[in-house]
DNA sequence: CAAGAAATATTGTCTAGCAAGTACACATGT
DNA sequence: ACATGTGTACTTGCTAGACAATATTTCTTG
């Protein structure tokens, strides 16, 4: 396997750490981060910080504007739809395209076992298991600037499935039941079947969280 | 018309600069660029500097590696159809779903208006409308992601547009005459037709330029 | 209680500099 | 002559501290 050790900046670090507990809730939606205080909570000059929060920034997952504090999102009802809906723009055709050369990627394969072995009772351990399935497909298109875009749309991907999951809105056999069937319309050419399950899939996933966040939280942003 | 002004920040400026000298061609493919350079050139600190070339470099238009210079792209064939086969995958489904609500959006006729008026002679200055003409449809759809996603392509879809109209592989009227018969799809609800269309346009642009480049420089990359 | 003014907090940018990594020419040994 | 090491110059990564410009909060005053 390639890749095995990767020396990061401090930058990278910093942002790779940040982005964690934004998906752990340890730095909840709406809470300000100062590149003060990123800055003395990592031990580094300012400068570093800032880097690094701009990182997130363009990812999504903060938000700031000129002279202005950054904020850690807050996913509203408006904003899953859309993120939604652009995964199913991009994942439909992507799915299309794999159906139409009988493309199954290996890793997508292996991701979702790793579904299937999970233990009930620990749903949030899905999520990661879950981003590399839809990841590994997008991937394997081998067409560098779909990756890129939809890297763009990762980090409020993965928020939306911490909410899924942490709401316990979809059970994990479904999951892993849609994947495979996904796989297995891949493995057999059926563009639009995979496409149209692909639909459900993310649309089933998007009504529930929504609804689940209505009743909460009234729609306004 | 908003935004007419824009308070923007030093490295802004700096970023907006570089990036329409790369599309003019004052930076050349392949040219490198040191942080110092750009610092000593605009007279800013080099921290300023380097969050600059850090923008332009998320925006696919420079690369660079850890502790390496950054170098402006070339963008070989495969590259080319990499882009334009992106391009597809976005703007054909924003088609469908534009054409689905019977929209038409007011500024991509107004940047349609423009290249009509283009005098014969100045090819390059299709760029600007032509662009606005694509941008504006993605953004009609009134999805932020959607819209950001496109942006971390916009760059490169220049850049090509610009080499395009440089080798002179499309004559101004035609990509008029596509645009317009494209907006009359959408007012009539033609989906399939719009996205088709769409289709040729996008792949005639491909096919040119690639073959153009195919002569000049084998590919490789 | 509301509006304005002062104080505070925060960001944008700068200067200066060291440490670490890279690249390229040069020298060395076989 | 060729492969391998070595050294030097260049470039980037990060730090420290500082100041100005902009936001935000607090306080004062009508």
């Amino acid at each position: 396997m390639a890749g095995r050790i990767a020396a990061v900046s401090i930058v990278d670090a910093i942002a790779a750490d940040l982005r964690t507990r934004i998906f752990e809730g340890d730095l909840a939606p709406g809470r300000t981060l100062t590149e003060a205080d990123v800055a003395s909570a990592y031990e580094v000059a300012r400068p570093t910080a800032k880097a690094a929060i701009e990182k997130i920034v363009v990812e999504g997952l903060l938000e700031r504007g000129a002279h202005k504090t950054a904020r850690v999102v807050e996913l509203g009802p408006d904003a899953v739809r859309d993120v939604y809906l652009a995964r199913a723009y991009l994942e439909s055709e992507v799915l299309r395209r794999l159906a139409g050369s009988r493309t199954v990627p290996q890793e997508a394969a292996e991701a979702n076992g790793e579904i299937a072995d999970l233990e009930r009772g620990m749903p949030l351990d899905i999520v990661e298991p879950d981003m590399r399935f839809h990841l590994s497909l997008i991937d394997a298109v081998g067409n560098e600037r779909i990756s890129r875009m939809y890297r763009s749309l990762v980090g409020e991907v993965r928020l939306c499935m911490v909410r899924v999951q942490s709401l316990e809105l979809l059970d994990t056999s479904l999951i892993h039941d849609e994947h495979q069937r996904i796989l297995e319309h891949l493995e057999a050419g059926r563009a639009d079947e995979a496409a149209a399950l692909l639909d459900e899939h993310l649309g089933r996933a998007r009504d529930r969280l929504v609804a689940a966040m209505g009743e909460s939280a009234p729609a306004r942003d």
